[in-house]
DNA sequence: GCCCGTAAAGACAACGCTGTCAACCGATTG
DNA sequence: CAATCGGTTGACAGCGTTGTCTTTACGGGC
């Protein structure tokens, strides 16, 4: 039993192989009695034309690649879904690479992805869509990207992204309204694209409310539990204590209710916590987060749209704003009458 | 700039491109010396062979699928993680695929992916892993597979698994031990492998301990955090509540500490709740879950393993048992005295 | 009735590699 | 010294498509 070809099609229907290219690939010139004919055959024989010869003989491959290196299941996948939902209306296939470390091995090893295997443009999720290396690189064998939240060289190349300053000072001035005067900000790592961002936010409202930027309320994590786990331990026992902290994501922000209730401090009564992402675990943690709702599946799914489009010859916008959400939940509350 | 192939390398190295060959695919009879020039050559000139000219070509395309459908984003995250890491250190790459809804047409496409990719093979994941459809769909094209989890026609194919009835019995028999005898138990959607099999472990804890399987106790979710909330609400509104719940997954099971704390109920002073997976979500609630950890990164990689070898012809285990561990934390505890 | 334009279809050479087989070499053997 | 052999290398034909160019058929305009 061996693979049906192009060439078993084109016997059965009397054609040559050319002609059942042509109907399999839309192209004009072929009669519509021809076309039905051979579309017949293709059914019935159950031909599956090889992609591989396919992206050998042609100009595409029909692959385009999902980069990323991010330690959080529920925004990976979500990425996931976004590019491969767009992937499957458009007839391409995905190939999705963790980039696992730091190290610039893995850098090199990304052109030779894409030449290996043939890609025709990838997509780039933070934080590699600010890495200077991998753009470089990319740009160095002409390979078409589409960067995801990127904050640097904007305008360089396409890019999809969400106001994350915007976002952290709309939560921000949430907390502010709740009557909040000491929050806390648990920061991301330096380096990542939005670690800066949000902290703008966060500065940008307590200035614009006349509050002070107090270095003692702000620590810093790695965007994991464990670690906003810690930096809340810190926060929270500090002389004077917040009440309010504002954790720059979802997992920090859960390590900061768990903190808060090892330490017997209830939610939303005596600290309100806000988080940043809305992923799975906002939803999940008692009491449910406040946060906002970063519209991960969305941008992957327009950054897929937008690589098309450039494949496409057909001039994609420079850039696309995805607006964020503010999510409520019952993680927040006023300010206690102390 | 064009692609740099290996008629390139064979140019510059002075030999045929079946020496260029040869040496990429660590073939005998070349000698030391030539072998040295070719590699040096290929590093200096950055060549990366294509591989859809090698599937082409070859009989290997070095391309495997992993074939899932779960809504759980930290066990797919898990389970592309140990297959990536096992084709990694193989020289393989993964296709992820997964099954959106339960129409036949996924099942159609996916020899029409097998052939369209010419992956050399695929690893299958529960559910289905299970699919008379899928199986016999994989087998009618000769294509080589090892499942995840199956329940059915053990014998049959390679597999791993993990011993899910004695996981579920020895989780309730660590509640039992902790003096409990009303433990109510959150079953997953029928017809999905391992929830006869967790509910199988439970029945056969209660009845070997002289307790009985009490309907009113027991209640149904469809793996998810939202059914799960909801069927603990039914579980802890019911007469003669339970003083323990055994959810048959962390998702459940973080509904039901939610649905503990909208009642009032401590946990584990009122309530012990316990789950199943060891996913995210346990270590992230609170308070912690106690939980069977079931090793889907080990799974994953050794499925891919076993892949690897059969398809070496190096004839595998016809089945691999991964050991789950028992994980106890906070959300469990001693039976209320009342 | 002839020429030309255009739609429809085919012939054939790539694409970049691997598989097969043949060729060559120096060394060993009878 | 011819025959043989194993290690080394190369020539060349595919693999299953698409791209380019050519051929054929069929109308319409003069």
């Amino acid at each position: 039993m061996s693979r049906i070809t192009i060439h078993d099609v084109s016997r059965a229907a009397g054609v040559s192989i050319k002609t059942v290219s042509r109907v399999l690939n839309s192209e004009p010139n072929v009669r519509s009695e021809t076309r039905a004919r051979v579309l017949k055959l293709v059914e019935e024989l159950n031909y599956h034309p090889s992609l591989s010869a396919r992206s050998l003989a042609g100009r595409s491959s029909n692959l385009i690649g999902l980069i990323y290196q991010n330690p959080s299941a529920n925004y990976v996948v979500d990425l996931q879904k976004g590019a491969l939902e767009r992937c499957h209306t458009r007839g391409y296939r995905l190939l999705v690479h963790p980039c696992e470390g730091t190290d610039l091995s893995s850098v090199r090893d990304l052109a030779g992805l894409v030449l290996e295997s043939h890609l025709d443009g990838v997509v780039l999720a933070p934080p590699l869509s600010d890495s200077t290396e991998v753009l470089a690189e990319l740009q160095k064998h002409r390979i078409r990207f589409v960067r995801i939240a990127p904050t640097v060289d904007l305008g360089a190349h396409s890019c999809v992204f969400m106001n994350d300053v915007a976002a952290a000072r709309e939560m921000t001035e949430y907390l502010i309204a709740l009557g909040h005067e000491r929050i806390g900000f648990i920061n991301g790592p330096p380096g990542h694209p939005v670690t800066e961002q949000r902290y703008l936010g966060y500065t940008l409202a307590l200035r614009s409310h006349g509050l002070d930027v107090d270095p003692q309320l702000v620590d810093r994590g790695e965007f994991t539990f464990d670690s906003g786990l810690a930096a809340a331990r810190r926060l929270l026992s500090r002389a004077t204590r917040p009440t309010a902290v504002f954790a720059s994501n979802d997992d920090m922000a859960a390590g900061t209710i768990m903190a808060a209730h090892e330490m017997g401090l209830t939610i939303p009564s005596r600290l309100s916590v806000a988080g940043f992402d809305d992923s799975y675990v906002a939803q999940v943690i008692w009491p449910r987060l406040t946060t906002v709702h970063q519209p991960t599946y969305e941008m992957a799914h327009q950054a897929a749209d937008m690589l098309f489009r450039s494949l496409g010859d057909e001039a994609p916008p420079k850039s696309v704003e995805i607006p964020y959400r503010m999510v409520c939940r019952e993680s927040t509350g006023p300010r206690p009458a102390n």
